[in-house]
DNA sequence: CGCCGATAGTGTATTTTTGACACAAGAGTA
DNA sequence: TACTCTTGTGTCAAAAATACACTATCGGCG
């Protein structure tokens, strides 16, 4: 929360550089030791947790937006990044920033304004991100899929509308690429997909079909260490892996 | 074009009444004789066709601005409309009305503004709808998809989209229901799909499949009048229809 | 009235893909 | 060396997709 003067200061500059009433927000996944993660943050003197968001400069494309935006506050760059829905109900914020509402009258108050908000996800590979939070941000941490806490704003219907759409598009997004590490084994990607669908696949009928899209390279060596039989560790084949993306991958799961 | 008493009027009103920065356009799509249709304007005084579009109150849900705005423009109300995607380069619409940026000072000019689209899909059952312009437009009507004029703004690219998403969302959205009369053929149902995919289906087992879906009710009564064997019409059952959707039919065509 | 052309309805053999399942192989551990 | 756990691979039956051919019925025409 923000004093009076932090405040009057953060709504000057944000009305001379950003569009008004317009807002991204992203829902980042991550995948590690089988289970989906979402990065979310904490704001500093307030309790809840948000997803990472921010406004359009009055003169940037919206995909450079999204991109800056989660540079600025999780310093991820340059990551696979999908605009997915608009939420466009004018109270999903009404009532949020009520704490603001009587510092500054409300043409002045950045905050009481109404914001359609466009929602992002994006696929990053857990290994590379450290993340870490911004000026404004308390924490910002990996949570877990299965045990999020409570959402602030309408984020938890951000984040279920960007689970859905991952889903949808399994077949027409390089999803696994994107949240894989560049090598994997047959096993964990497996684990990627029973989790984004949240459905067991059968291991032997999975390999088969992942084999037929042409789109893994085996590597020569096994992955040692685990005290059982060292699975072969792949990679993808980007080239042919965009060309099937093209067709999308014929079948359901 | 508006003159500069006009453009005043607008820009006036605008400010008023809706949020700045945003608009919303539809592509409405409609299927005729076999072939897929989209309605487009003309403006009054000035070549060139767009896409209906408008601008969103400043509390109104998005869904009914786009309800709203296709009620006002083409007196259609109450269809399908599905959102598909934003559009927000900068230089989507900047210099598209240079014609009135020297008629008032940029600050009051609602037309010099940048505007982030949002694109929103609708399926109509062409027979119901009787295309007629309003205050704005001087004309309104289906256009052909392999005979499209040429349009204004990035309007080309958005139908584009559209056309990929319905394309995408054929399994998962109820486009037949929404674009096909009450009752329709089985051939006429084919050619719908085969125009969407761009693509030739087999009719034996176009209809094997379309039949196991569990989906079509067939009449009693084949349509009579053309010069051929009488075909069978059939009709949605909306309850099955709905439940196969949310799975997804399954299979790729 | 019967034949023709065109379109619609239905069936069947073949191939491909899915789904279910069992066993062998390798790595660490006791 | 035997055991456990996990991974790799093969096989068979069922289901689905594909390719293709025949029959039925309408209106029109001689």
């Amino acid at each position: 929360m923000l004093t009076k003067e932090e405040l009057e200061e953060y709504c000057k500059t944000a009305r001379e550089s950003y569009l008004p009433h317009i807002s991204i927000d992203c829902v980042v996944f991550g995948f590690h030791e089988g289970l989906l993660k979402v990065l979310l943050l904490t704001v500093k003197n307030e309790g809840g947790w948000y997803l990472p968001g921010g406004f359009v400069l009055k003169d940037e494309p919206i995909e450079l937006s999204a991109n800056r935006i989660l540079k600025e506050r999780t310093r991820l760059d340059e990551i696979f990044l999908q605009q997915f829905h608009v939420f466009g109900d004018p109270q999903r914020s009404k009532q949020h920033f009520d704490m603001y509402k009587d510092m500054l009258p409300p043409k002045d108050n950045w905050f009481t304004n109404r914001f359609l908000t466009i929602g992002y996800y994006a696929l990053v590979d857990f290994c590379d991100v450290n993340p870490s939070p911004d000026q404004f941000a308390a924490t910002c941490s990996w949570c877990d899929l299965n045990d999020l806490p409570e959402l602030k704003l309408d984020h938890a219907l951000i984040l279920k509308t960007a689970l859905d759409t991952l889903r949808l598009q399994l077949n027409y997004q390089p999803i696994g690429y994107n949240l894989m590490q560049k090598e994997f084994t047959m096993p964990e990607l497996q684990k990627l997909y029973e989790t984004i669908l949240d459905k067991k696949l059968d291991r032997r009928n999975f390999q088969r079909r992942m084999l037929g899209f042409g789109i893994l390279k085996r590597s020569e060596k096994p992955r040692k260490g685990g005290a059982h039989k060292a699975p072969y560790l792949y990679s993808f084949d980007l080239e042919n892996y965009e060309a099937a993306l093209k067709e999308g991958f014929k079948g359901g799961w």
